[in-house]
RNA sequence: GGGGGCAUAGCUCAGCUGGGAGAGCACAUGCUUUACACGCAUGGGGUCACAGGUUCGAGCCCUGUUGUCCCCACCA
């Protein structure tokens, strides 16, 4: 027997994925006859290793990928990694430090070298994870955000961008994280809430006529102040405006300006502005032409501006500075108050706006077609809902700002002239100025935000811009997958680079999943110690449990909440399917096993397969809308309850029997049913479905069989019934046994009277197996049996059980009077329907007829039952 | 300040197009039934958050309320 009897992934899942890559089943050709499918993977960062983010992600783009394979498509999953600029450059940083080095210490060359290695190593770990759980990717395509191809489609678009005037370099106010040293973009800054104080602080009038109070939650910057704001409509301050104030700790002269910006309500209705360290006090400075005086450097210290606080770091210089104001009496008053700080979403050092000279891709043309494009439905989210969010920070984006201070990265194609100034934006390395001749040329020190090449891979990755037949025949890709967390870095950003760069949407459909928590619902995270390791699943369990778990119960862009013990029922409902493969093959053995042929098949075997038939449409259905919960729910009932807990304890009548065709016939579903299952289950459980498959003799891969749709042909509604009508018979005698605790071994004989008394005698044989009966006698009516026995009445059947001395007639009377009560409230129910005019009259035809047919069986029922009760009664 | 999610069995969650409330786990009882104890059989357990509305009919649609989580936003 090739199959053990515990199901042992580890003992061939890594063997199976070798061979598939082998045999080159992940590279699709590129045919005119066959429709394209294309999924982009979402890069994974070099500085990462597999998370459950990572495995939810991979495993729903994997069934989505297997499944269109299997439907006859030329299906490519484009896998690669992320260079993950500033994250990895913090890692190498980190290490450095350890080292004892610096990066300005070894300088940027050899600080490359070890970022490179860096790539090589983490790398390829995260790519070899995807591998082990299974992601069917094409591996000969693999990319890299900073290889070659990637690289040139980068200065591709910097390049166009800029000859159309959508990039520029400028200064503005940006975000600056003191402790990476770089420039970031709004969208890499997060806000926190936290406690802090507002401070009132007088600022006197030059005149000696008084002051003014402003309140700030920064004293610190006020060393950069240089204008005092109020609101031109505030009486308070009507007469002030124009004014002069010396300001407080310096010997600075500043004006009182007046702007609508400034909320009257809001502290005391005066601002201090500091366009230096500030944004809004950036632009309040343009509208007024205010001086922008720098005074916190880029680590965070008080620079040469900052009078007696120059050295000190922002933390110090505010405690310093409330000391002197409180002791020279500027200070009004000072409340407690909270609100958001803005952090450095990969160092969470809170970020100094600071003006200074950046890259800026000009967001309003591009924004434009993006957001129509998703209200055109040319791309749409799943679920819808999240084309709000995207629609959200579309309508309110600013220029982005694209340069950063950093070395791993994307250089900016950008050279300056020594001599004349002149600045070359260029796809290739020029030698010398095109306007002075001048051989002088420095490029830009600054690489790209690591969104920027992000933002293109749905091309880049293609070929793009070669026009390569990869790019002609998989562009635009069909789907991206991903969570809700990135749509506004990436998601967005290639919506609108799509569009300007290949003039199309990159995907029409976008397949938005949650977030996977812990098992308390919160978010895996390395300082809570809470993630779990998905390899340490796939070790313990195999990659099939974990993708399994990752499906079940789970409803499309909702959370996921993951601990060990969702993986077990996973791991349990594939050992089922191991043990039940193992049974049939078994049975199997040496036997030539037929084609199905649907003549001569019983009840039982039709209705496998009309249950089967009515499975592969709710599949294909469910699988077309991406609800992988729906799927797995079905895969699993449909395995465990109907073809393992009834079809195979069935077939053993058959197969245990003496009626060879019984037998053949019996055999040849099994057969059928289980390769079909495999097939279905075959985009979720990618590796047990292929060991089973081989091990059945199948000299085929099983991922390149077409997968099982829905068959007219196998419809049976008679058989189905018939077979249900039985189920029926049998749970109610096991429900009878338990509650009458008759041992499960003794064996029951039975009477029955029934109009479906053929069908009941058909079926004996699963009958007898089933509810452990010795024999069943059909009576034309009750009055014929002469020993006293305990009844059942199920609908269409009144069954007789002689049980001797474990009759009790109080007990009797308890189960009928509890069954009369049930059996009434069925009735009440139908009655009030079928008497409501609005039912009768505006319900659907079927359904009015259904409840008909159902009252009337229930009135048959329980005329039944209550003439037992009277019996009961009587003795 | 704006936007969104969630609220269903003890726990974790499904419930797709409005038509007799479901699963897994946990619990109880009984089973060495020759595929499986990672198993088999049977059973108990729900005011579908609350209040209105639409409808012949609402867990599902609409309005409001409460609780909870998240996202966005420059009130210093």
């Amino acid at each position: 027997m090739a199959l053990s009897n515990k199901f042992d992934p580890k003992s061939f899942e890594e063997d199976i994925y070798k061979n598939w890559e082998e045999k080159e089943y992940f590279t699709p050709t590129i045919s005119e006859d066959k429709k394209p499918f294309c999924i982009v993977i979402p890069p994974p960062n070099i500085t990462g290793q597999l998370h459950m983010g990572h495995a939810l992600n991979n495993t729903i783009q994997d069934i989505i990928i297997r499944h269109k394979r299997m439907q006859g498509y030329s299906t490519l999953w484009l896998p690669g990694t992320d260079h993950a600029s500033i994250a990895t450059e913090v890692k190498i940083v980190d290490q450095l430090k350890a080292e004892g080095l610096t990066k300005e210490g070894i300088g940027r060359d050899e600080f490359l070298k070890k970022a490179y290695l860096w790539k090589e190593k983490y790398g390829g770990r995260i790519v070899g994870q995807l591998r082990r759980l299974g992601s069917s990717c094409d591996w000969t395509k693999e990319a890299f955000t900073m290889d070659l191809r990637c690289s040139k489609a980068v200065r591709e678009v910097f390049v166009n961008l800029y000859n159309k005037g959508l990039i520029y370099r400028g200064s503005r106010s940006i975000n600056w994280c003191p402790s990476c040293h770089t420039a970031l973009s709004d969208a890499e800054v997060e806000y926190e809430e936290k406690k802090s104080n507002l401070w009132y602080i007088r600022y006197p009038y030059k005149d000696k006529s008084g002051y003014l109070v402003i309140a700030t939650t920064r004293p610190e910057t006020m060393l950069g102040d240089t204008a005092v704001a109020v609101n031109p409509k505030d009486p308070r301050y009507i007469d002030k405006i124009g004014k002069k104030i010396i300001l407080p700790l310096t010997d600075r002269e500043i004006p009182v300006i007046a702007d609508d910006y400034v909320e009257i309500q809001f502290g005391t209705g005066a601002v201090k502005i500091t366009p230096a360290h500030d944004p809004n006090d950036f632009e309040i400075g343009i509208r007024h032409s205010l001086d922008s005086i720098c005074v916190i450097d880029e680590s965070g210290i008080i620079n040469e501006n900052g009078f007696a606080y120059s050295g000190l770091s922002r933390e110090k210089a505010r405690k310093k500075i409330v000391e002197d104001l409180t002791s020279q009496g500027f200070i009004e008053k000072i409340d407690k108050y909270n609100h958001n700080v803005g952090e450095c979403y990969r160092c969470k050092t809170v970020i100094e706006p600071r003006v200074s000279k950046q890259w800026f891709v000009k967001m309003d043309e591009l924004a434009k077609p993006a957001i129509s494009a998703v209200k055109e439905k040319e791309t749409t989210f799943i679920p819808s809902r999240f084309s709000k969010i995207y629609f959200n920070w579309m309508e309110n984006i600013k220029d982005w700002c694209i340069s950063r201070q950093l070395w791993w990265g994307h250089r900016i194609p950008a050279w300056y002239c020594e001599d004349c100034g002149e600045i070359i934006v260029s796809k290739e390395d020029p030698s010398y100025c095109p306007k002075c001749n001048s051989s002088k040329l420095f490029q830009d020190e600054d690489v790209l935000d690591t969104w920027f090449s992000s933002a293109l891979w749905p091309f880049s990755t293609l070929g793009f811009p070669e026009k390569t037949k990869e790019l002609d025949y998989f562009y635009p890709t069909n789907i991206l997958v991903t969570a809700y967390d990135i749509i506004f870095f990436w998601v967005a950003r290639m919506i609108f680079s799509g569009i300007e760069h290949m003039g199309k949407v990159p995907f029409p459909e976008v397949l938005i999943h949650g977030i996977v928590r812990d098992g308390q619902g919160r978010k895996m995270s390395k300082s809570l110690g809470n993630g779990v390791d998905p390899i340490e699943m796939i070790e313990k369990y195999g990659a099939d449990a974990l993708r399994l778990s990752l499906c079940m119960g789970v409803a499309p862009g909702s959370d996921v909440r993951f601990s060990e013990d969702k993986i077990e029922p996973a791991r349990n409902f594939i050992n089922k399917l191991w043990n039940a493969a193992r049974f049939v093959l078994m049975n199997s053995e040496n036997i030539e096993i037929n084609k199905v042929s649907l003549e001569n098949l019983t009840s039982v075997d039709k209705w496998i397969l009309h249950k089967f038939n009515i499975l592969a449409k709710e599949v294909n259905r469910n699988l077309k809308k991406y609800e992988l919960g729906l799927v797995a729910s079905k895969l699993y009932d449909f395995v465990w309850s109907d073809y393992c807990d009834w079809y195979i304890e069935a077939s053993k009548s058959a197969l245990y029997g003496e009626n060879k065709s019984a037998r053949d016939n019996t055999l040849s579903v099994l057969n059928y049913v289980l390769k079909n299952i495999l097939k279905l289950l075959h985009p979720l459980l990618p590796f047990v479905t292929e060991k089973i498959w081989i091990e059945s003799g199948e000299n085929s891969t099983i991922m390149l069989q077409s997968y099982p749709e829905y068959q007219k042909k196998l419809v049976s509604n008679q058989a189905y019934d018939e077979f249900e009508f039985i189920k029926e018979i049998i749970r109610s005698i096991r429900n009878l046994r338990a509650e009458m605790c008759v041992e499960a071994s003794k064996k029951l004989q039975i009477f029955i009277v029934s109009n479906r008394e053929k069908c009941i005698m058909d079926n004996s044989e699963y009958l007898k197996r089933l509810a452990n009966l010795t024999m069943i006698t059909a009576l034309k009516d009750k009055t014929s049996l002469t020993q006293m026995t305990t009844n059942i009445v199920v609908p269409d059947c009144e069954i007789f059980i002689p049980l001797g001395e474990l009759i009790d007639r109080d007990k009797e009377i308890g189960r009928l009077l509890k069954e009369i009560q049930s059996t009434n409230k069925e009735i009440l129910r139908a009655t009030s329907m079928l008497n409501s005019a609005g039912f009768i009259s505006k319900a659907p035809a079927e359904l009015v007829l259904a409840e008909k047919e159902k009252l009337a069986s229930n009135n048959k029922k329980i005329a039944k039952l209550q003439s037992m009760l009277q019996e009961l009664n009587n003795m």
